[in-house]
RNA sequence: GCGGACGUGGCGGAACUGGUAGACGCUGCAGACUUAAAAUCUGUUUCCCGUAAGGGAGUGCGGGUUCGAUUCCCGCCGUCCGCACCA
């Protein structure tokens, strides 16, 4: 009789038992091909969610397929400890944000250990700790001398009461989300990275990125924003403040002559000048800057200009002047914030146009329709040919653009140039709980670098979060220091760095982590670039971006000889369930409610509830799912097989009740093969055949990062196996079974290998070896179709000629009864696959 | 608005390069074992007609290419995601 696999007493004793013999430590020095498998380190919220056991299983399954295919495997785990959730919980809860988050730390790495995951917790890391924010902080500095960090005024969301910056996403419906207070745009001097120095190297980079979704190849190309065009000058009909020119950026330079004004964003220096005499323009500019940033609020705002009476000449044609508008629609921070306005070949362009009642000029024609006069009031942004426009008449608009940009270069008026989109990094927060900028603002010297011998810069333990405002900067004592240059009196920079910095080289320090170093080159080149990334596609630009950026600034600078941190990426769906709300508007959680028949109500009050739909689990929508209980029932095995089954890794996963039980029962019937397996005589061909089919299939799905389909032929392997007799087939089929399982169900696998009395850990076993003799069939089954309908199938030797097969089919009764005397008009033979009778 | 992805049974999904649609799992139904339940096992589960043999329809909708289309092409519809007045 079989007993039950006891989930309870197995796991913890293969956990300990992996522990001790430090199974999964990875040797720097190993001479085997490496793999370095990682995903994306968690924030120490203080509990694991469903969503981490995902990542966290997709990831295992492959480290210890690796290992078990003969690679010295790195699959390490560490903390993005810094961050504002620590310092909330010191407010509200009066706890040292460092304590807070230490213990967090601490329960989830327990949570992990649970779930049996191959981690080398030798490498375990926090980001909060000053073994890794003091080499941070040696890196900053080299960046600093590099010249790629710089210090500039840059306008930030400031809460008035809790006296700090706000991000944007902390901003609602321009209050601080916290206080309730109106926000204010406030200058404040920032640290920024100058990533737009690799701005066209982060682009092309992405072209060998062959491992990634084209999904964030593209969203880090629109995010990258490149454009080529043109930026020239517009002569003034009279100087403003000096100025006689109005500079201009386009990526149309082909529609020149189209042009029926020029306008410049609110915030444009000769906005400003205008407002200075008039009270109206003034009026108008303050009404642009206080107008929301939302997308909706951007969405719906009407164009609204004001006319500032300047004109500009064409450079074409100087007597041809065009009227100079403040345009609500016009961004100061991309190009030159000012812009000419072709009303017909661009929609905002138009809008505005017909709005205040300006020329609109077609110089595109589409198709045959070149008339000057632009009827209508939708712009034609589409392909055409240059007409009304002297020297451009004719040509294509890609032609055209390049004969405009020559004239001007030829004649000095302007230049073609290349546009992004992107933006420097700032990387300063007005905030406590992160890594301190290493910087001491000197009267004399300006701001210096801290001396690498005096680094970390520790955080000060004695705060208080009592008052408003970053504890930094009102520490009694921190910030008071001398000039390491001069000797002065100097004072440090309070700001800290934003938490991206944290995790844009954490995985350079998984692979090297040296304690007088932030890491050392040949052991970090001895494993990257990261050979299979998983995370989720929230970070599909940010995250993923800086570390791109970062990593090529250490190239730069002669530190790393890698240029890409992640040669595969993989971004994993999320772990959903079902919604349920009340008729007030408040959400139930799934175990609150019940099916009355065909309605749903509250289990308490009886209340009708109404099932909403299947959700990333979020707590506020009350259809969270805590793992710990899970595990305690079902063991980690049970879980890590439903966080693989069904649902394909990259889409969500719904997670059910009856998906966890169904895990739970294949993992009990995989253990009754196991531990019911009799020897036998004889060979089964058959099983055979699907036992090297399986062996070959799991391993290419897992390759793939296709855990559903390598979940799927698994089970079928299994079904196969119970179905068969006993023979030493069998008998082999079983005992390779428990390797093909190791990785997805470890506990189980060691288990059923100390059961067969094999040597060692399955975690270090060979993965087996698929028979390329036993992956073909020899007997195939073969379509019978007349007209593409399937009528009968015949089984056959595979390799059968093509003549034998069409007399098989047409001697087939069924295929007699259809024709039923008709002469076959053509048919069609497929070896091995079909015969299809045209009739 | 721009860009992208997706659409297959009651549900999650599978299907190699254009070649038997629905593997595998979940659910449901019927049955076996059991005093009973749990557990386990067997059968069945795309829809329609038919007692059956069998036939017909079918991969969001409409067309096309092809001997043959879930797969390729054109046009719609829907859902989700990203960006968002970027000149």
């Amino acid at each position: 009789m079989a007993s039950r696999f006891n989930p309870k007493a197995a796991d913890a004793r293969w956990q300990k038992t992996w522990d001790d013999a430090q199974t999964f430590a990875a040797d720097n020095a190993a001479a085997k091909p490496k793999s370095y498998v990682l995903e994306m380190f968690p924030y120490p919220s203080g509990r694991i969610h469903m969503g981490h056991v995902r990542n966290y299983t997709m990831g295992d399954v492959l480290a210890r397929f690796k290992r078990m295919t003969g690679h010295e495997v790195l699959h390490p785990m560490g903390w993005d400890a810094f961050g504002m959730p620590a310092e909330n919980a010191a407010m509200e809860k009066k706890v040292h944000p460092g304590e807070w988050t230490r213990a967090n730390i601490a329960a989830m790495r327990d949570q992990l250990k649970r779930l049996g995951f191959a981690l080398d917790w030798s490498r375990e890391l926090a980001t909060c700790e000053p073994d890794y924010y003091g080499q941070e902080q040696a890196l900053f500095l080299d960046l600093f001398e590099a010249g790629l960090v710089y210090r500039k005024e840059s306008a930030v969301n400031w809460d008035p009461v809790d006296m700090t910056v706000l991000a944007n996403e902390q901003v609602i419906d321009g209050k601080g989300w916290r206080s309730g207070a109106t926000v204010e745009r406030r200058k404040l001097s920032q640290w920024f990275l100058k990533i737009t120095d690799f701005a066209e190297d982060l682009l092309s980079g992405l072209g060998e990125l062959d491992q990634w979704p084209d999904k964030v190849k593209l969203m880090q190309e629109n995010w990258i924003g490149k454009s080529r065009g043109l930026r020239f000058r517009f002569k003034l009909s009279q100087p403003v403040t000096g100025q006689t020119n109005l500079q201009v950026f386009t990526t149309r330079p082909d529609t020149i002559f189209g042009a029926s004004f020029v306008a410049v964003a609110a915030d444009h220096p000769l906005a400003a000048a205008v407002a200075e005499n008039s009270a109206e323009a003034q009026r108008f500019v303050a009404q642009c800057q206080s107008g929301g940033t939302s997308a909706a609020d951007i969405e719906s705002a009407e164009k609204l200009g004001f006319d500032t009476g300047l004109t500009v000449a064409h450079p074409f044609q100087p007597e041809w002047e065009l009227p100079v508008y403040i345009a609500n629609f016009v961004l100061m921070d991309y190009g030159t914030g000012a812009i000419f306005g072709v009303p017909a070949h661009d929609q905002r362009d138009m809008d505005f146009a017909r709005k205040y009642d300006l020329p609109v000029r077609r110089v595109v024609a589409d198709g045959d329709d070149s008339e000057a006069e632009f009827a209508g009031d939708e712009a034609w942004s589409g392909e055409g040919t240059l007409v009304n426009s002297r020297f451009l008449d004719g040509m294509t608009i890609e032609a055209a653009k390049a004969a405009v940009i020559e004239r001007a270069e030829e004649e000095g008026w302007g230049e073609g140039t290349t546009e992004w989109r992107l933006r420097d990094w700032g990387v300063s927060r007005q905030r406590y709980w992160g890594t301190p900028i290493p910087i001491i603002h000197c009267e004399e010297c300006g701001p210096v670098g801290v001396p690498k011998d005096q680094l970390p810069v520790v955080l000060p333990e004695d705060i208080d979060f009592e008052t408003p405002g970053n504890p930094l900067d009102r520490h009694p004592t921190w910030k008071h220091v001398d000039c390491p240059q001069c000797g002065e009196p100097a004072r440090r920079e309070t700001d800290t760095l934003d938490t991206f910095v944290d995790s844009s080289w954490y995985f350079i320090r998984f692979a090297s982590q040296p304690d007088d170093a932030p890491f050392d080159r040949a052991e970090a080149e001895a494993w990257l670039p990261v050979g299979q990334y998983i995370g989720g596609v929230e970070h599909a630009i940010l995250h993923l971006l800086y570390a791109r950026f970062w990593t090529r600034a250490l190239n730069r600078m002669g530190m790393l000889d890698v240029k890409e941190p992640f040669a595969g990426l993989f971004t994993q769906g999320m772990v959903t369930h079902e919604t349920y709300q009340a008729g007030d508007g408040s959400w139930l959680s799934p175990g609150e409610v019940t099916k009355d028949g065909e309605d749903w109500v509250a289990i308490e009050g009886g209340e009708p509830v109404t099932p909403g739909r299947v959700e990333k689990m979020s707590k506020s929508k009350k259809n969270t799912v805590d793992p710990d209980p899970i595990i305690d029932q079902y063991g980690a095995d049970a879980v890590r097989w439903f966080m693989l089954s069904d649902s394909p890794p990259e889409r969500d996963l719904p997670w059910s009740e009856a998906g966890i039980e169904g895990a739970w029962r294949f993992v009990q019937r995989l253990w009754r093969l196991i531990d019911g397996n009799q020897p036998g005589e004889g060979e089964d061909k058959a099983l055979d055949r699907k036992l090297h089919q399986t062996i070959a299939g799991v391993a290419e799905d897992i390759e793939d990062l296709s855990f559903n389909k390598a979940v799927a032929k698994i089970h079928e392997l299994a079904n196969a196996i119970e179905k068969a007799d006993a023979s030493a087939s069998r008998d082999a089929a079983v005992r390779i079974l428990v390797r093909l399982v190791a990785p997805m169900a470890p506990h189980l696998a060691e288990e059923g290998w100390a059961q067969f009395g094999e040597q060692g850990l399955v975690a270090d076993a060979q993965w087996p070896e698929a028979d390329p003799a036993l992956l073909v069939e020899d007997e195939v089954t073969i379509a019978v179709q007349i007209n593409g309908k399937l009528r009968d199938t015949l089984s056959v030797a595979k390799g059968a000629g093509k003549a034998d097969l069409e007399s098989l089919a047409l001697a087939s009764d069924k295929i007699m009864r259809q024709l039923d005397g008709a002469e076959p008009k053509k048919i069609i033979v497929v070896p091995d696959r079909l015969v299809n009778i045209v009739a």
